[in-house]
DNA sequence: GTAACTAATGGAGGCAACCTCCACTTTACC
DNA sequence: GGTAAAGTGGAGGTTGCCTCCATTAGTTAC
């Protein structure tokens, strides 16, 4: 699994000196929870309190609240891509279904995280196409299975397919259950091959 | 037309005297102008100056800053709503997905608006059904019509579609005319109906 | 018209978060 | 163990949030 060094990876910077890697870890840790706990504008003060640091020491590894949420979410993205391992003896469409519907829960619950990144950080920044990348890797396996095995329609890409995940998954959710009802909706539309038949052409 | 009138009315509690009304007018013109040039999270200090009352008056009439993000998100929804009277008369299919794509297009440029709302207010406050409940009857009739037709499946509801768009607004483009294309996918498996063959039951 | 009654105002002030700056501490290297 | 460079942390200036209440100005009744 080569997915994680996709990433373009925002810990190159990461400082060099024992103590300061120290300082750094402890940062990212604290704001993982902090982030999780309170969502995506808890305060830095507190975070620097919690890891134990100084302020001043969070806004010299980290200059904008941006670059500390980034650096918490690519490594959850990390995380979600080593979950495709398991799924590689499943049958084509339903190992790429259970990824998805996997990937769909997990960023459900770091909708705080990704949302205030998607709204500061334009769409195409650099962090974003390097986890899609990334994400690709590791749902491109099972994507091109699907499609080779006849069982997706070939004008789509993956692409077209991950970002149709992500955007179900921010939907304000009103009944139990409909969030993975509407993904098994959508994804009967990426299924739709040359299989139909008695409509007019559209 | 009557979906402006189910939006469970923000407005009710406009202020009575002329001049509170004439403040209350100003500071919704001049949040609208703030949020959209700089997000959601515009200072309520400065949109107080920009409409020319004391930040005090700002608190009384919006309390939170919900308050009058909802308040002027609700204006925006209510011209979504007006825009359906002139899809009648086309083809129901056509008429839907027409509406839907415009429906994209407003949301897509409303962005920080609803999101900042989907994140503060859980996804299930009043506001949010009362707009639903505008957007439905705005579109059900386009939506009962193609499902009256043929054209779209019987086992889901607007609610279900109206969320698709929603989520498929809020995704981050990559390429030129991505988004729409990825609603047409989506919205051919809304349409599928008992007419596919060859395919295994899964 | 004007007096009396409120609704409404606005900004001072207290608090908390953001961020910069730099005197000091710690590490790495010789 | 000495020293240069890297890293630290928190005081303090700035700005935004929100409350409170003395003052202002529509409204109503006469």
């Amino acid at each position: 699994m080569t997915s994680a060094a996709m990433i373009p990876d925002v810990r190159s910077q990461r400082p060099k000196r024992a103590d300061a890697r120290r300082n750094y870890d402890k940062l990212i840790a604290a704001a993982r929870e902090a982030f999780t706990e309170e969502g995506g504008s808890a305060s830095l003060e507190e975070i620097a309190r919690r890891a134990g640091v100084g302020i001043g020491t969070l806004y010299r590894n980290f200059p904008t609240r941006q670059d500390l949420l980034e650096a918490v979410y690519v490594e959850e993205v990390e995380a979600v891509c080593r979950t495709t391992e398991d799924l590689m003896g499943d049958p084509p469409w339903e190992a790429l279904v259970a990824w998805l519907h996997r990937f769909l829960d997990y960023i459900a619950t770091k909708q705080a995280l990704s949302q205030e990144l998607f709204n500061h950080l334009g769409r195409d920044a650099d962090v974003f196409r390097g986890c899609r990348t990334a994400i690709y890797a590791a749902g491109e396996q099972l994507f091109v299975r699907a499609q080779a095995s006849g069982d997706v329609r070939n004008d789509v890409s993956i692409d077209d397919v991950v970002m149709l995940v992500a955007g179900i998954s921010k939907m304000p959710a009103t009944v139990e259950g409909q969030i993975p009802r509407i993904l098994d909706i959508a994804l009967e539309g990426l299924r739709r091959q040359a299989q139909v038949v008695g409509e007019t052409g559209h």
